[in-house]
DNA sequence: ATCTATTTGTACGTATGTATT
DNA sequence: AAATACATACGTACAAATAGA
């Protein structure tokens, strides 16, 4: 019940709080190791304690040999997305949940982008959906499908220009991943998905490319909506299956 | 250039693994200090390292004492907004960036809940209206109250029956009370903000206990369109007065 | 290209503190 | 009040990485 704090967490604050007041940016030096020793009177083992509880949440990077030391580092968006996925281990997400949002914002996100995209840009759209422009044949080639389209999502989310937005769209694809993974979604193949969501996919970069917001907004809204609606068919199927058979 | 492993990380990894193939629930006892050093055979200095790590992600809590130990825990949201918070913290969000999810959220959180709501749960959110009603007398009472309509927000985001959804809007709040903080956006202070979202809060939380979706949903998207305005007009007051007296 | 100095990283052992039964 | 089990912190020794001579 006391204000105590322990002293690995005041030098970690101190540090921090160093980042903002000296408006440090990422690549800026922090005082070496041997510095905050000296500056905080307190042994290696605690002054390291302090540095790698800042690494662990990504916001520093250290380096040994001469010229090392601590620096700023910005937090990269995998591990985010990983501490997130720790969060949501134990709160058994449904299929519903994660597409009531995605209803919501890949909608925007397409009708924001149609006709403000590159040729580069339209060009890795193409490539990617090559990646699973073939009927698959096997499970296995139906899993690397399915990720390749959710890549498809991610990289439109890549090109708006609001990074939140792009963020949480990602977040919900890796979502809807560890959710189909966990309850194994995957067998028997949904051919029905794959074949609808490729011919969306191809709809959605011509209004794209022509520039019908409206258009690319509505078609993504089907998307997404029919997409729902298969995944939860085979939700269903394999939970009778595991009844039958589990 | 090996696929040498630190011997925390080792431990780390080992104990996640054990939680996820156990199939073990928050609460859920894990392996003694004692015990881990024993079956890995390093010192205890080593072990502790690895559940420091894994205290830090938030995955898992020691207790001291006798039959204190190392038990499963469940990520709180705080933390997790906070490791969030990190990843944003270099990204220059603009208010624009935050209202535009917002504006998508927060219509439909208020849309589903509208006839749905129990009568305590009315009563906790008027209660939160309660402490915002009067007329802000200073800049710190400005906060205070600005603070508090979000919490308005938060607490919807709570009766959501989608505990994604209601993940994302309190982060959506969090990030925006974080850009005022940054820039000094409450200075002067903000009337009409604080008069207009009490109104709007006000019709809410009528149109919700009658149970009226569509009128639920048209207030809250207007509250958030208003809210933008006003928000924006703030910053470039502020960015004005940086550029004369700045 | 090798050696050297520098700077962080890992690990251990120990002493003492704190919380819980 | 005592026993238990983790928490913090220190100091030390040696390992690994790296820049520069």
């Amino acid at each position: 019940m006391s204000s105590y704090k322990k002293r690995t967490i005041i030098v970690a604050d101190t540090i921090k709080q160093m980042v903002v007041t000296e408006n440090l940016k990422p690549g800026d030096r922090l005082p070496a190791e041997t510095d905050l020793i000296q500056r905080f009177k307190m042994s290696k083992g605690t002054i390291r304690e302090a540095t790698r509880l800042l690494e662990a949440q990504g916001l520093i990077k250290t380096r040994t040999g001469p010229g090392g030391g601590c620096f700023v580092h910005e937090v990269s968006e995998l591990r985010t997305i990983a501490l997130l996925s720790n969060y949501f281990y134990f709160k058994n997400l449904n299929i519903s949940d994660i597409y009531q949002i995605r209803k919501l914002l890949e909608p925007e996100v397409a009708g924001s982008l149609a006709g403000n995209l590159k040729k580069d840009q339209l060009k890795i759209l193409n490539l990617i959906i090559s990646e699973y422009q073939e009927e698959p044949l096997n499970e296995e080639q139906d899993r690397l499908h399915h990720e390749s389209a959710l890549k498809f999502h991610g990289c439109l989310a890549d090109f708006a220009n609001n990074s939140l937005l792009g963020f949480v769209i990602k977040f919900m694809a890796q979502m809807l991943t560890e959710v189909t993974v966990n309850r194994k979604l995957f067998r028997p193949t949904n051919y029905e998905l794959w074949r609808r969501g490729l011919d969306f996919h191809r709809e959605l970069l011509t209004a794209l490319e022509i520039g019908d917001s409206n258009k690319a907004k509505k078609i993504m809204y089907e998307h997404m909506c029919v997409a729902e609606k298969l995944m939860l068919k085979q939700e269903a199927m394999v939970s009778t299956k595991l009844k039958e058979f589990g």
